[in-house]
DNA sequence: TAGAAACAATGATATTTATCAAGGAATTCG
DNA sequence: CGAATTCCTTGATAAATATCATTGTTTCTA
């Protein structure tokens, strides 16, 4: 069984809020925390439960998603390595209001929430950071929610398209460095598959990406921003 | 020339965060504050601007809005008594996000930056009651955006029209309490105003809503939640 | 590795929604 | 008050998007 990693060392701890912590808190938080490892498609936690706790994200990532009654699901975010979450449903004190699931095998800490709340309630800079965060993040839900409901399917994948090479960067090939399903791409576009596919195979068509496999590359950029409204 | 209100007895500080300052601090706030009349139609504050300080809606709503390239507008939110707006693009180190208009005419007072990020980083319960208020904002922008995303217009007005009544509240002819436009409505729904003219031409027809000039009542608010499938 | 299951792609078609045009009602303002 | 402007409504039509059906491809797994 591999050690514990360890809070003091831990380098995604400096792109985080913890990164305000003195060194005695982050000993706490060490002995407290419970490392964890998500398999790819496997949950975190789901919509509806209860909090237990936080999620501190080490590597790989999430889709963070909300259902309808129907099924269908729609990908609000993802989260990232040096991404909180869970936490906000803890402060709203709400039942979890997004389900999150691993895109591929990952690694996350736990920590339960009475200690989290601990940590905020004693250290202002902290809980000033997560402040500052969670603005950031409005005000980008925000953007997409105008986006949602002012722009086409079309434009709304050009600009998701930009938005996923800006996230995930791109691998040697040049192709955005992450495997969504067609599906995925659709439920964070907010469109149905085959009209997602339709678009793709139209964006190849126009030359503004090509297609491997799964896998894509953007090849005019600022033309996908142009038609995303994204030079305004 | 009225005086200007004190905000020791000032009734909307007790639905604030400012509820949470001592009354050393309460008192230095009533100096630095800067009390607004707003006409309605009027703006509080211009999408793109920089952030000059914060402003606590005191009576009167706002309508939150983004606005894209070519001048059509979403209705992102709505502000009313006892809530702080502005802060968000502060804390987040952007410029500011959204614009605020004035719905009716309003009063809002004015808080300028530096003061309110000293009340921040000098008080704790302060900023972490804020840190609350953002988180649950933050969840219902995830649940606008999925029913954006996922619902057909017609679900999403219905839902539009339940969130109205709770939010504004009904007049003595059972009408909700707010003089919105058609246009400002389908900016709310995120569609075109002849496109929502229909639907609510449709709504009564099928005796779910009555119209009564500019306003409308609610008749069956049980199917118009089965109809936004809000009710899972 | 074969068979099953999940996924990607395309066509045909139906439905939803936007856009353009125009007339009537309400509101604003000089 | 009356003219001008803005707003509301409806119709006709076009465009965008969803849905259903089908086939080929990839991926999983027993």
């Amino acid at each position: 069984m591999p050690m514990a990693p360890l809070c003091a060392t831990c380098p995604t701890r400096a792109k985080t809020s913890f990164r305000l912590l003195d060194s005695d808190q982050v000993e706490t938080l060490c002995t407290l925390k419970r490392p964890g490892h998500i398999l790819k498609g496997k949950e975190l936690f789901t919509e509806g439960q209860n909090v237990r706790g936080i999620y501190c994200v080490q590597d790989g990532h999430f889709k963070l998603t909300r259902n309808n009654s129907s099924g269908r699901e729609t990908i609000v975010r993802f989260a990232s390595p040096g991404d909180i979450i869970g936490y906000r449903s803890l402060l709203a004190h709400e039942p979890i209001s997004l389900s999150a699931v691993a895109i591929q095998d990952a690694h996350a800490c736990f920590l339960p929430a009475d200690v989290f709340l601990n940590f905020l309630e004693e250290n202002g800079p902290f809980s000033l950071d997560l402040l500052r965060s969670t603005c950031h993040e409005l005000s980008e839900a925000n953007q997409l929610l105008a986006s949602l409901a002012q722009k086409s399917v079309k434009q709304r994948l050009a600009e998701v398209l930009l938005m996923l090479r800006a996230k995930f960067n791109t691998d040697p090939d040049g192709c955005i460095d992450i495997d969504l399903k067609r599906s995925e791409i659709a439920d964070l576009v907010g469109t149905a598959t085959e009209s997602l596919i339709r678009l793709l195979t139209q964006f190849e068509r126009d030359e503004l990406i090509s297609r491997q496999g799964k896998r894509f590359k953007i090849n005019q950029a600022k033309k996908l921003a142009q038609l995303a409204e994204l030079v305004d």
